[in-house]
DNA sequence: TATTGTTATACTCTATAACTATA
DNA sequence: TATAGTTATAGAGTATAACAATA
């Protein structure tokens, strides 16, 4: 590790290196703080959803199936943010593993309402709690106050306020 | 919110559609939030920074030479996350463009400091000008105290505290 | 004509293994 | 032996264009 001011007396015109690095402006910018907060959650969620073969995405899109049963990929797309190329793939893989199931829309012949089957009902119910525990596990860091006040803010920032 | 209820009255066996999207479960999420606070502002910071040529880790690299000159690559990919193979072809742009420089380090024949070029140094004085700019007119969603609440919630979730 | 779902495809980002030269 | 930087490459994630079926 570098060591520049104190122990090398001659230091004429040689080149300085870096002891311990000053993050301090970098730290000033909301979204380098947050994507790095979001990094590190997403990791623990990563490790945490493993078992049930989850990754982030996957978890959003069953658990929003869940909660909206009938719920169309132009809408999944839309909340979060995918390409619906790139939703395809994933419900196939979901409907392969009879987590989710294509079913006509009531309405609509162009469209499909996705709809969980009891095994992917089951399944989102454990990963929601375990969900649940991580946030809890994470937020300790955090009182309840302050979490409640992070989430406030980080709504008011993208807008959903 | 599915809404099953009103409008349509005979229902029997009919697959259920959903009209607005219930997203209630993961806004309790701090990395569904997280993330989509950071996606959010980093869309309007690749804007911001297109005139310059630099996209987010750009400025970021940029930024950390500026104010650590003589970094190495080790610990730049320590500070951003990045791995050393990726950030390679970064310097490698920045050094064509002559923004940054690769000088020998004064006391490891391995490693090479990174410094600015004057062009460099202006780039990143007018580059963080502008950062700075775009975090105030973010931060307008939020009074100053607000900002400066979830800069330290931020950093107490993810460590850096 | 516009929209839903889809295919094919390209591009970017991220990750792994291995080599070199120095320590 | 371990570490800094590098190369090559593989994989995941994200993007655009175009098509068939339906509105």
């Amino acid at each position: 590790m570098p060591r520049p001011s104190a122990p090398s007396p001659r230091n004429g015109t040689a080149a300085p290196c870096v002891e311990e690095v000053d993050t301090s402006f970098l730290e000033t910018l909301i979204g380098y703080n947050a994507r790095r907060a979001a990094l590190a959650v997403i990791d623990v969620f990563l490790e945490r959803m493993a078992p049930y073969g989850l990754r982030p995405v996957d978890f959003s899109v069953l658990s929003l199936v869940a909660h909206n049963p009938g719920i169309t990929s132009r809408q999944l797309c839309a909340t979060l943010g995918i390409l619906p190329p790139n939703l395809v793939g994933m419900v196939n893989a979901l409907e392969q593993r009879e987590l989710l199931a294509r079913k006509p829309h009531p309405r609509d012949g162009r469209a499909m309402g996705l709809h969980l089957t009891p095994g992917g009902q089951k399944l989102v119910r454990d990963a929601e709690k375990t969900a649940a525990a991580l946030e809890a596990e994470v937020g300790a860091r955090l009182t309840a106050a302050e979490l409640q006040t992070l989430l406030r803010l980080l709504k008011k920032v993208y807008g959903s306020d």
